[in-house]
DNA sequence: TGTACATCAGTGAACGCGCGTTCACTGATGTAC
DNA sequence: TGTACATCAGTGAACGCGCGTTCACTGATGTAC
C-alpha cells in the first residue's frame, strides 16, 4: 500500500485547513483568518498550520483559488440550465449575482485581495472564472462578432453584475431596498437589468 | 476676539489629523490608517489624537465621510459639464470612474468598510452621494417616467459603473487589458459602455 | 496693566492584546534489512 | 517476523511586532478680576 501522507498524526491537516478557513473566511470575514485561528479551531498547536503553508499569504492564496473554483463551477452550473446561448448568458449572471448573496466573504477574497506575486494555481483559478465569462458572452454574440465588440461586451455585462454583487455585499443598497425582503428586491432589480442586458445584444438566431 | 481652540498647541490637531489620514489612505490603504501612524505622521505623541476622536472608528468614519463629500463635489463637477440630461448623465458616470481612479483607497473606505451604527455625517455623505445619482437617472429619464423604471434605471447604472470602478480597483482587469496603456484602454470601455446605457433610455425631448 | 487661576491639548510611560514566526523537541508512523 | 532506524507532522515555549487604549502629568494659553 502506498504510504499516505495523510495518515500521520491529524489525519489530513492542511485539507482541514483549507476547509475551516473556507468556513470561518464567511464566519468572521478574511481578517478573521488567521494561523492561530484556524489552529484552535482545529484542535492544534497554533505552529502547526506553518508545516503545511510557509505563512499566512500563502494559505489566503490558496483560500481565494478554492473560492475562485467554487465560483466559476457556480457560474457552469447556472449557464447549464439553459441551451440558448443568450439565454445560457443570462443565467449566469444571475448566477454571479446568488454566488454572491450566499457566499459574500468568498467574493471579497477573490476581488479584494491584494496578492503581489499570485500563486499558479491562484492566477489559473481566476482566468478560468474570466474565461467562462468570456465564452459566455461569446456565444451569446454569436460566431460574427467583431473582437472590439466582444470586449466591450465582456466588460460591460462583467462590470454590471459585479457592481451590483458588490453594491450588495458591501450593504450599500441597504437605505435604497425595503428592510423587509431586501434580499428578493435586490434579485429582482439584479435579474431585470441582467435581461436589460441581454436584450441590448444583437439578436443572433 | 472669540477663542479659537485651534490656537492651544499643535494648532489644529483635528483637522491635520483628517488631512494627514486622507493623504496615508491613498499612501498606505485603509489598513495603514492608525492613530499612531498618524501620530507619528504630524510629530506628535500617539495619545494625542485621542483627543479628538474617542477611538479609531470615530476617526475612519469621519474620513469616509470627507471621502464621500469629495466624491459627491466630483460627480457634480462632471455633470455640470453639460446641459442635457443624458449627457449630464454620461458625465456623471464618467466622472465616478475617474474618481475611481485618482482616489481608489477613497472608494474603497467609503464602500468597502464595516460601520455598524455609522455617525449622522457619514449616513448623511452617503446619503447625499446617492441623491445626486439619483436625481440624475430621473432628469435624464424626464418628468413622465413611472418610479418602479426610475428605481430600475438607477439601480443598473450605479451597478455599472460601480462594477467598472471595482474592477479596476482591485486590479480584476489586470491580465485583460494591455499592460501599456492600461488605464487608456480601461477609460475607453467604460465610457462605451456609460454611453450604451445612455442609449438604452428612452428618447425624451 | 498685572496677577492668579482655570482650562485643556498634548505628553510619555505603561498595559494587554493577538498576531506571525522560529526553534529545538517528541513521538507516532513507515521502511530497510 | 522482528528490530533498528529514518522520517516528519505536530508540540509548546519563546520572541518581537504594532496596535488601541488608559492614565496621571505638564505646560501653554485664555480669562477673570
Amino acid at each position: 500500500m502506498p504510504r499516505r501522507k495523510a495518515d500521520y498524526h491529524h489525519g489530513d491537516l492542511r485539507r482541514a485547513l483549507l476547509a475551516a478557513g473556507l468556513e470561518l473566511l464567511e464566519q468572521e470575514g478574511v481578517a478573521g483568518i488567521t494561523t492561530r485561528a484556524l489552529a484552535r479551531k482545529l484542535g492544534v498547536s497554533h505552529a502547526a498550520p506553518h508545516r503545511h503553508f510557509p505563512d499566512r499569504a500563502a494559505l489566503l492564496s490558496e483560500l481565494a483559488a478554492i473560492a475562485f473554483e467554487r465560483f466559476t463551477a457556480a457560474l457552469r452550473t447556472g449557464m447549464d440550465k439553459e441551451t440558448r446561448p443568450d439565454r445560457r448568458l443570462a443565467q449566469m449572471g444571475r448566477a454571479y449575482i446568488r454566488f454572491a448573496i450566499d457566499r459574500p466573504a468568498h467574493l471579497r477574497l477573490m476581488f479584494n485581495q491584494e496578492f503581489p506575486s499570485p500563486p499558479p494555481r491562484l492566477q489559473q483559478a481566476s482566468q478560468a472564472a474570466y474565461e467562462v465569462l468570456e465564452e459566455g458572452v461569446v456565444a451569446a454574440l454569436g460566431p460574427g462578432a467583431p473582437g472590439k465588440r466582444v470586449e466591450a461586451e465582456v466588460f460591460g455585462s462583467w462590470a454590471l453584475v459585479h457592481g451590483a454583487a458588490m453594491l450588495w455585499i458591501d450593504g450599500s443598497l441597504r437605505h435604497q431596498l425595503p428592510p423587509r425582503g431586501a434580499r428578493a428586491a435586490f434579485l429582482k432589480l439584479s435579474d431585470a437589468s441582467i435581461e436589460r442586458m441581454i436584450e441590448g445584444l444583437p439578436k443572433q438566431r
